[in-house]
RNA sequence: GCGUCGGUGGUAGAGUGGUCAAUUACACUUGGCUGUAAACCAAGCGGCUUCGGCCUUCGGGGGUUCGAAUCCCUCCCGGCGCA
């Protein structure tokens, strides 16, 4: 017996332009989680800025935590000794976790600067950028050298050596990272202190046990989106031999077995071939649910999610399908659109922290002047308890002209205000898409929230 | 009153004859943020511009010099010391 179920109640059949919308409920060991369901992020087994009590509040009925982060703070033992992450962060409700694949795709590129895995730097703004050029030649995968430490050999001579991995240890230590990732696993460094660790399948399997979330995912490579085709095939095949390898070691669990599902991740870049194959091939090795893997930024151009999506026709309709960092208001359309379960993001308390405020009539800066005599509230038809108040306050919000005040003079209130309005703002909208689906409006909704959102009205 | 040190762009504070429309930080203005090394990052921040430059700026005024925020004189203002 599965630890999971995902009961569909009702299909909006080739709604939104997509696949199958749908609704119903995803039973887990903590709970039921209503679909489709906006995931908080908590990373490091805490919501930025946002309490655990207050996760109900907020619409929430599960979080995703990091292996790699709860890996290396403060250790998956601890987690363990405390109960496991939900119980650890104070949660009763059902929890997942990341594998800690995409730490090998963000901490390994170079995070923060402009450098892509194949030096496709996106932009080249002169003098500042020739070091970044460097970089992204010296990231290049035919100049990767393998067996690296005793004989490599300096990086004019590495150019016969076609192979697998695709950073370069000289740079990656310079930066104080390093991300070499081989067909067994991915070595590493500690962001943190520089240490080296390595995962690999098992090992973040055995990690995930230990943490104890409710779903976990495989643990996978993830791409730069704009990589090439070669790569993407190579990466993905890979990800295919690691997620094979990750449902091995779970199911020798027994224990494990019984409570925690393992989802498998898609991958292929944007290109619909691969995308195809590796639904197909992730869809056929007994994984209990479905991870869209990838980067969804709007860097990498404005259809990386919906190449990806059109690889879930390619499931079994009854998998649960997870779109793992989509959480944009039209990413959730589109992804609900294409049969998407649950979403995880960490865009309302990243943009949350950073004065980015999500409203009905689209996104505004609650940093920016205008708002400095601004009594209203945040978003007048948001029905959060920043916007509408609570007991607490009684029964009166928090104005515009106070949140900016917040921001303006640096107070911690002011990320942890607005990352509570925004993770509000998203479960909100899900739970409407939810009843729009079930209520066969789907698309209604759709075009009338968008035409709002998009069109700032 | 005498002596002394100092007055630089919104603020603090570099610069001390040309590479200075003036380092840097903060402030300010505006962007960005999609499986979180992000309470972060980026751009702009005297005026005009055909984007090549042009004009006005470093307490006021006057000088020296090919050239001054930088040197000299003088005035004004401030700190400190002595009367």
């Amino acid at each position: 017996m599965r630890p999971i179920r995902l009961d569909i109640e009702k299909e909006a059949p080739r709604s939104g332009g997509g696949l199958d919308a749908r609704a119903g409920v995803l039973h887990t060991p903590h709970g039921d989680i209503k679909t489709p369901a906006f995931v908080g992020v908590a990373t490091k087994a805490t919501i930025k800025g946002v309490s655990s009590a207050q996760f109900a509040e907020l619409g929430l009925q599960t979080v995703i935590a990091n292996t790699y982060h709860l890996y290396l703070s403060p250790g998956e033992e601890m987690v363990q000794k405390a109960g496991g992450v939900a119980t650890f962060m104070n949660w009763s409700g059902p929890t997942m976790t990341d594998s800690g694949g995409f730490q090998v795709f963000s901490l390994g590129t170079g995070f923060g600067k402009k450098v892509s895995k194949f030096g496709q730097s996106s932009k080249s703004e002169e003098g500042k950028e020739e070091e970044t050029q460097q970089e992204n030649d010296l990231l290049r995968r035919d100049e990767w050298e393998p067996n690296s430490s005793e004989e490599r050999s300096p990086a004019a001579e590495r150019k016969n050596h076609p192979l697998p991995t695709q950073y370069d240890e000289d740079l990656a230590t310079s930066h104080g990272k390093l991300a070499i990732v081989d067909d067994d696993g991915v070595t590493f460094t500690s962001h943190l202190d520089g240490t080296m660790h390595r995962f690999t399948p098992e090992r973040s399997v055995e990690i995930q046990h230990k943490l104890g979330a409710d779903i976990f995912f495989a643990f996978d490579e993830c791409t730069e989106p704009t990589a090439t085709y070669e790569y993407q095939k190579e990466a993905m095949e890979r990800t295919h031999r690691w997620a094979k390898r990750s449902v091995a070691a779970h199911r020798q669990n027994f224990d494990a077995n019984n409570t925690q599902a393992i989802y498998g991740i898609g991958q292929g870049g944007q290109f619909d071939d691969l995308r195809q194959e590796s639904a197909r091939a992730i869809g056929d090795m007994g994984f209990d649910g479905f991870g869209l893997g990838g980067s969804f930024s709007k860097k990498y151009g404005d259809n990386s999610l919906q190449s990806a999506l059109n690889m879930l026709e390619f499931l079994p309709k009854e998998m649960p399908k997870h779109g793992l960092g989509v959480g944009e208001p039209e990413d959730l359309f589109l992804g609900a659109a294409y049969g998407i379960d649950t979403f995880d993001c960490v865009i309302p308390t990243r943009n949350g922290r950073t004065g980015t405020i999500f409203t009905h009539q689209g996104n505004i800066n609650i940093e920016n002047a205008q708002y400095k005599h601004d009594l209203s509230s945040l978003d007048p038809e948001c029905d959060c308890v920043v916007c509408m108040g609570s007991v607490a306050t009684g029964g009166v919000g928090f104005t515009k002209s106070y949140i900016h005040h917040l921001f303006r003079t640096k107070e911690m209130l002011a990320p942890m205000l607005a990352s509570q309005h925004n993770i509000r703002f998203l479960t909100r909208l899900i739970d409407r898409i939810r009843e729009s689906i079930l209520d066969g409006r789907f698309d209604d909704f759709r075009d009338s929230f968008l035409r709002r959102y998009k069109n700032k009205q």
